[in-house]
DNA sequence: TAGGGATGGGTAA
DNA sequence: TACCCCTCCCTAA
């Protein structure tokens, strides 16, 4: 599920759900337990996201949720917990079920800050700077599509962003960040500030242009399992949608890159 | 039924 | 780089 896009959005379908309201927060799973007592009916101001990770401000203690590979936050009528739930937080209204995270602890406000310090910037927030990103990029060695995914660089960014924007600006993966091209970053910047607050508005990743969809294009229709259409992110060995050749995909920082080898010649 | 994979990341070596 | 954790779902056997 969780890209920063995700967790953008959950902060705002959780603060539309919760802020200003006294929620009962519950371990269904008991894994929990203690630190849900200690919220449970305090009031709640809202949630934010930075990056991937996502704060749930209950005044003086913060719900801290980090989603990794396979969580699940899901908000829905109050009904019987399905599966594996770490916590609920519930009105009467509606319930959010958290399944799978990868971090749920209470932090006191100085240790969130803490943390968002330790974040490279974030295209989905206001305050982000992009040149912290660029000066760390451009005396690396490591690939672009490394630090892409670096959190520590820049930060929301995952598997198939990283895909998908250096895709659409035809940048070759491999380049590294101390040879990218000034003009490459910044497009890369400014392609993340078009296509992450689409994906939060639609709640998946789709990254292709008007004129390449498969309507355009007279191709069958082909959507990934995570719900969005792409240009390359997990179709190996598929015709690139631009050029005709071939998808490829190798290992890049421990994840699967997918990319077109004709496209992709920039750096 | 077992195994593998998935939009992630920490730790050890 | 390898391994581990978290959970669910799809596939092969």
């Amino acid at each position: 599920m969780p890209e920063g896009h995700t967790l953008h959005r959950l902060a705002i379908d959780l603060t539309e759900a919760f802020a200003g309201t006294e929620p009962e927060v519950t371990s269904p799973q008991g894994r929990f337990s203690e630190s849900a007592a200690q919220i449970s009916g305090r009031s709640c101001a809202g949630a934010q996201a930075h990056g991937k990770h996502l704060f749930v401000d209950f005044q003086d203690q913060v719900l801290h949720v980090h989603l990794g590979l396979i969580g699940k936050f899901t908000l829905a009528p109050p009904a019987p917990p399905q599966g594996e739930i770490r916590v609920r937080i519930a009105t009467a209204e509606i319930a959010a079920d958290l399944s799978g995270p990868q971090l749920c602890v209470l932090r006191t406000p100085e240790e969130m800050a803490a943390q968002i310090l330790r974040l490279g910037p974030d295209p989905l927030r206001a305050d982000a700077e992009p040149e912290l990103a660029w000066k760390r990029i451009t005396k690396s060695s490591r690939p672009i599509a490394a630090l892409l995914m670096d959190q520590s660089v820049l930060s929301g960014v995952g598997n198939v962003y990283r895909a998908e924007v250096l895709f659409r600006q035809r940048i070759r993966p491999q380049v590294e960040g101390r040879k990218l091209r000034r003009s490459s970053w910044l497009a890369i910047w400014s392609d993340l500030l078009q296509l992450m607050p689409q994906g939060v508005l639609d709640n998946r990743i789709d990254t292709v242009r008007p004129e390449h969809t498969p309507e355009a294009m007279g191709r069958p229709p082909r959507v990934d399992d995570h719900g969005g259409e792409v240009y390359v992110y997990r179709r190996a060995g598929e015709p690139c949608l631009v050029c005709g050749s071939k998808v490829r995909t190798a290992v890049l920082a421990g994840r699967n890159l997918f990319w077109c080898g004709k496209c992709q010649r920039r750096s």
